[in-house]
RNA sequence: GCGCCGGUAGCUCAGCUGGAUAGAGUACUAGACUACGAAUCUAGUGGUCGGAGGUUCGACUCCUUCCCGGCGCGCCA
C-alpha cells in the first residue's frame, strides 16, 4: 500500500485509539508498521491485528476490534468520509477497506510520472558503490560470472530507485602469479597463437596449456613465480604484455556485459591497490592488531572466527590485505555511504573477516559494508571447474536463449517486424527473469529447459503482459485518460488495483534486503491479476466511461510493469 | 570436528519484519479463440512445510536438538 495511504490511515486509527482507550503504549509509527496489507481482498486493503491491546485491555481481541470499528466507524474524521468505505472486525483484525474511486484516483496520481513510480528519497544525498562480476583477467566468463551480472545490475537499479548516487565498480582480477604464469607461457608459445584476429581465445588458450604441461611439469610453476617477480618489479617488457592481457580481456567482458546491457561506472582492480597495502599493514601494526603466526602476520578475530591472514611468512600480501585497502579507498576515496559486494556464497567467511577487521580498526562505516552473497549453479556431474570443462560459458547460455525464442517467434509470430531485435530482448530477458525470480541465496541446479523457459512463471510471461497493454493503448487510439471517469468495482479490477498500489513498498523492500526476486514475484502476482482482468473483461468497445476507466488501468499496469522490468535490467518490447 | 546457507505439491520454486483457509509455474485431466494478441485464461488432481521438542493469542517464519544436501575453515583469489 502506498506510504502516503498507510500514513494517513495510520493517524485516524490512532487518534480513536487514543480516544477511546486512552492507550500510550501504541506510539503513531509502531501502529503504522503494524498496518498490514492483508493478503486477500476480502480482509480488506489494510488490517490491524488488536491482538498485542489485549493484555493491557484485558479484553479479548474480537471485542477490542469490534469496539475500535464502531469507534472508527462513528468519527467524522474527513480522511474517514472521504476515503473509508468500511472498517470492520474480523476476529482480532480490524479491516480497513477504501473507496474504489479513492484509490484509483491514488494510483493514477503514483503512475503519473512514468520515470518517477516507486521512487524514494531515502538515499538521496547518499552514495553507493556497488562491486559485482569482478572476473579474472585471461579466463572467459561463465554462467557464475552472469548470476553475479544479472543480481549485481538489479540491485544497482534498485538503490537508484532509491535516490541514492550508484556507483558500479568493477574489482577485476588483474593480480597474483598466474600473471606471471601466463607472460611465460606466452614468451614460451605465443607464435602459435592467432593473438591478432582472436586475441581473448588465444590468451585462454595459452593459460589452459599452460596449467595442463605445469601438472605434468611442475618446474613450470617455478617459471611463472619467476617472471611474476620481475612483474611485481616493474620490468618493462612484462608490465606491457601485463597491460595488454588486461586490455584483451576488458574487451571481451565490456562485450560480454554489453549483451545485457551492463556497463560499470569504474574498473579497480586488484593491481590498483599494491601501493596502499603497505599501508594498511602500517596501520593495522599501530593499532596492535597484527600478530605474528607460524612466520605468517594475522589479525586475531576472537572465537567467532579463524584469523585473518594478512602477510604471508615469505612477506606477500594477501587477498584480504587488498580487501581492505579497497574498502578504505572506496569509502575514503570514493565516498561510500553504503558499500555492496555481490560475491559468491563461498566467500561468506572471507568478507566476514575483512569486515571485522575494519570494525577492529576503529572503522565504524564497517558496518555499512554488506556482502551480497548468491548461491552456485550445480550440474548433474558435480561441481563447476572451468579447468575441468565442466561449466556453461555466460556466452553460450545468451546465444542459447536469443536463438530458442527466435524460434518461438517464427512458430508464433513469423510476420513480426524486427525479429531478430526481439529475439534478443525476450530471449535475454527469460534468462534474466529466471535468475531473479529465485531467491539469490539458493544453489540452483542448471537446467537449459527451465533456464530458457516462456511459459508461465517467465519473464516472457511479463514481457507479453506488458505488450498486450502496450497493443490495447494503440487500438484505443488515443492516450489514455489520466482521470477515472467511473470507479471499477469488479474484483479482477479491484484486485489489479491493489496489487499496482504495493509497488513502491515491494521496491523498497526489495532495495533493503538486496532480494530482486521480490521484484520478480511481484511482477509475475501483477500480470497474473492482469490476464485474469483481461480474459474476463472487454475493455474496447464498451461503454465509454467503463472503456476509458479500464483503459487508465490498463495504463497505469503497463507503466508499472515498464517500471518493474526496468529494474531489473530487462527490456520491454512493444511487440513479440 | 566447528561455522554459514538450504530442505515447502511428482518436478522447479514463492511465501516480505511471526498474522486470517500454505500459494504459483510445470506435469497430468477437462474446458475457453466469429471479442481488445491463446507466450493467455478457467476448473480439477496433488501438502506430516525434513523429524522431534519449545516460545507465542497465533509458527513455513523465532529458539533448542537431530537428520539430509551444499559451501567454508592460515599463508589461492
Amino acid at each position: 500500500m502506498l506510504t502516503q495511504v498507510r500514513a494517513q490511515t495510520a493517524d485516524f486509527v490512532h487518534a480513536a485509539i487514543i480516544r477511546n482507550f486512552s492507550l500510550a503504549s501504541w506510539g503513531k509509527s509502531a501502529l503504522e508498521a503494524a498496518l498490514e496489507v492483508p493478503k486477500k481482498l476480502e480482509h480488506g486493503h489494510l488490517a490491524l491485528p488488536v491482538f498485542p491491546l489485549a493484555k493491557e485491555l484485558k479484553k479479548a481481541p474480537p471485542l477490542i476490534a469490534k469496539e475500535l470499528c464502531d469507534a472508527l466507524m462513528a468519527s467524522d474524521d474527513a480522511f474517514r468520509k472521504s476515503a473509508i468505505v468500511s472498517v470492520l472486525p474480523a476476529g482480532g483484525f480490524v479491516n480497513v477497506t477504501f473507496h474504489d474511486s479513492y484509490l484509483q484516483d491514488v494510483l493514477l496520481a503514483a503512475v503519473k510520472d512514468e520515470s518517477a513510480i516507486g521512487r524514494s528519497e531515502k538515499g538521496r544525498g547518499k552514495k553507493l558503490v556497488i562491486d559485482y562480476v569482478s572476473p579474472n583477467v585471461a579466463k572467459p566468463m561463465h554462467i557464475g560470472h552472469l548470476r553475479a551480472t544479472v543480481i549485481g545490475q538489479a540491485i544497482r537499479n534498485l538503490a537508484a530507485t532509491q535516490g541514492f548516487d550508484v556507483v558500479g565498480l568493477n574489482h577485476l582480477g588483474d593480480w597474483g602469479v598466474q600473471f606471471g604464469k601466463l607472460a611465460w607461457a606466452y614468451f614460451e608459445w605465443g607464435t602459435e597463437y592467432d593473438f591478432k584476429t582472436k586475441p581473448f581465445d588465444s590468451l585462454f588458450a595459452i593459460y589452459v596449456r599452460f596449467h595442463d604441461e605445469a601438472e605434468k611439469n611442475p618446474e613450470l610453476d617455478a617459471k611463472g613465480s619467476l617472471v611474476f617477480k620481475q612483474l611485481e618489479e616493474g620490468e618493462p617488457k612484462v608490465t606491457a604484455l601485463w597491460k595488454e592481457f588486461i586490455d584483451i580481456s576488458m574487451k571481451e567482458y565490456d562485450r560480454l556485459l554489453g549483451l545485457l546491457g551492463v556497463k560499470h561506472d569504474l574498473v579497480r582492480g586488484e593491481s590498483f591497490y599494491n601501493d596502499r597495502l603497505k599501508a594498511v599493514e602500517a596501520m593495522l601494526e599501530k593499532k596492535g592488531l597484527l600478530e605474528e603466526s607460524d612466520g605468517a602476520m594475522v589479525v586475531r578475530l576472537g572465537d567467532e572466527m579463524p584469523p585473518c591472514l594478512i602477510r604471508k611468512a615469505d612477506g606477500a600480501s594477501l587477498y584480504a590485505t587488498r580487501d581492505i585497502a579497497s574498502a578504505i579507498y572506496r569509502h575514503e576515496e570514493l565516498k561510500a555511504d553504503i558499500n555492496l559486494y555481490v560475491v559468491g556464497a563461498e566467500q561468506t567467511l572471507h568478507f566476514k573477516q575483512v569486515f571485522k577487521v575494519l570494525e577492529l580498526m576503529g572503522f565504524e562505516w564497517a558496518k555499512n559494508c554488506h556482502h551480497i552473497s548468491f548461491g552456485a549453479y550445480r550440474f548433474p556431474e558435480g561441481k563447476m571447474s572451468t579447468r575441468r570443462g565442466r561449466t556453461i560459458f555466460f556466452e553460450d547460455v545468451v546465444d542459447q536463449g536469443i536463438a530458442m525464442i527466435g524460434k518461438v517467434i517464427d512458430a508464433k509470430n513469423p510476420d513480426l517486424e524486427g525479429k531478430e531485435k526481439i529475439a534478443e530482448q525476450v530471449g535475454v530477458g527469460a534468462i534474466i527473469f529466471n535468475d531473479l525470480a529465485v531467491d539469490r541465496v539458493r544453489d540452483v541446479e542448471f537446467n537449459w529447459e527451465k533456464a530458457l523457459s516462456f511459459e508461465g512463471d517467465s519473464g516472457p510471461f511479463v514481457q507479453y503482459a506488458h505488450v498486450r497493454c502496450l497493443s490495447l493503448v494503440r487500438k484505443y487510439g488515443k492516450p489514455a485518460p489520466d482521470t477515472f471517469a467511473k470507479a471499477l468495482t469488479e474484483t479482477e479490477e479491484r484486485e489489479l488495483v491493489r496489487l499496482l498500489l504495493g509497488y513502491q513498498d515491494m521496491i523498497a523492500a526489495a532495495f533493503t534486503t538486496f532480494r530482486p526476486n521480490i521484484v520478480a514475484q511481484y511482477l509475475l502476482e501483477v500480470c497474473g491479476a492482469f490476464s485474469r482482468f483481461y480474459n474476463k473483461h472487454r475493455i474496447l468497445g464498451e461503454a465509454a466511461d467503463v472503456e476509458s476507466s479500464r483503459m487508465a488501468l490498463v495504463e497505469a499496469t503497463r507503466r508499472v510493469l515498464a517500471a518493474g522490468l526496468r529494474t531489473l535490467n530487462i527490456q520491454a518490447p512493444t511487440a513479440m
